[in-house]
DNA sequence: ATACCATGAACAG
DNA sequence: TGTTCCTGGTATC
């Protein structure tokens, strides 16, 4: 489940197994059969992640675009040889050193540089690449009176943060997500900004969200569930404090938050 | 077997 | 603000 650390931590993982080398494209599942044929057998140049956005550069000069939205997800097979499609597989990309199957996704198309760029336009700075700038950001949060918890979520603000993040950044600044953005300080912007740089990379490291400084709070051996490796998100109380995490339906998604370490 | 839920976002009104 | 779409895992009967 996608936030930006997924999204590019797909580039880097998928990259070395696509990229350079002539792509079998299918639809299995049929509904991206008529845009697959546009591009299968090309060479994929690169895979390039912005924010929750993936694209696909193709030899042709064509750019693919994969949004998951809550439900996408890749497997991987690695190796050479035929695997069965599980489920609905809407995009297969195989080469000689793997096949990945795409299921699920919101958004998956065969489009033109100019499509990506449209795209890319209505985005905020991604906090992950190295060409972002976070003037936009903070500027953009200067001078919204919209509560910073639904600021959070908007990706033309900033390109990547998704509703786990979103939480965890509030609570590591102590930072109620009702405060309007434009009230916030310039250095808890500013902070804001930092805190989801690191977390972001450290999504990306990891594999998963985990927000919660390991020196004090241990993260159980194995793959933590979801909510195991944060502090408000996803639970029932304050991993800090042992309060009772309030939630606030913010941009239509529900906002955990700790009452007593994030005062209004 | 069925219901419900999820780290998303476009669209209608 | 509410509805819709995407899929699959887990919970509940």
């Amino acid at each position: 489940m996608p936030e930006g650390h997924t999204i590019h931590r797909i580039a880097k993982d998928h990259s070395p197994l696509l990229t350079g080398r002539p792509v079998a494209v299918s639809s299995p599942q049929g509904r991206f059969a008529a845009d697959a044929a546009l591009v299968d057998g090309q060479t994929l140049e690169r895979i390039e992640a912005y924010g929750k956005h993936l694209f696909y550069w193709w030899s042709s000069g064509r750019v693919g675009h994969v949004h998951l939205g809550l439900f996408g997800k890749y497997r991987v097979h690695r190796g050479p040889g035929a695997v069965a499609p599980q489920g609905e597989v809407r995009m297969r990309l195989r080469t000689d050193l793997a096949t990945i199957d795409l299921a699920g996704p919101t958004d998956c198309a065969i489009g033109t540089p100019d499509d990506r760029d449209a795209i890319v336009a209505r985005l905020g700075p991604d906090p992950l690449r190295r060409d972002a700038k976070p003037a936009e950001a903070l500027q953009r949060m200067a001078r919204s009176k919209q509560p910073i918890g639904a600021l959070l979520l908007d990706q033309k603000v900033m390109a990547g943060v998704g509703n786990a993040y979103r939480a965890e950044v509030l609570f590591v600044n102590a930072i109620h997500p009702l405060r309007p953005a434009a009230d916030l300080s310039d250095a808890e912007r500013e902070a804001v900004w930092a805190t989801v740089v690191a977390m972001l990379r450290k999504g990306v490291k990891d594999n998963r969200i985990i927000t919660i400084d390991r020196k004090e709070f241990p993260v159980p051996k194995g793959a933590p569930r979801r909510g195991d490796g944060t502090y408000v998100y996803f639970r029932d109380t304050c991993l800090r404090c042992g309060t009772p995490t309030g939630r606030l339906t913010l941009a239509g998604r529900d906002c955990y938050y700790c009452p007593a370490c994030q005062p209004g």
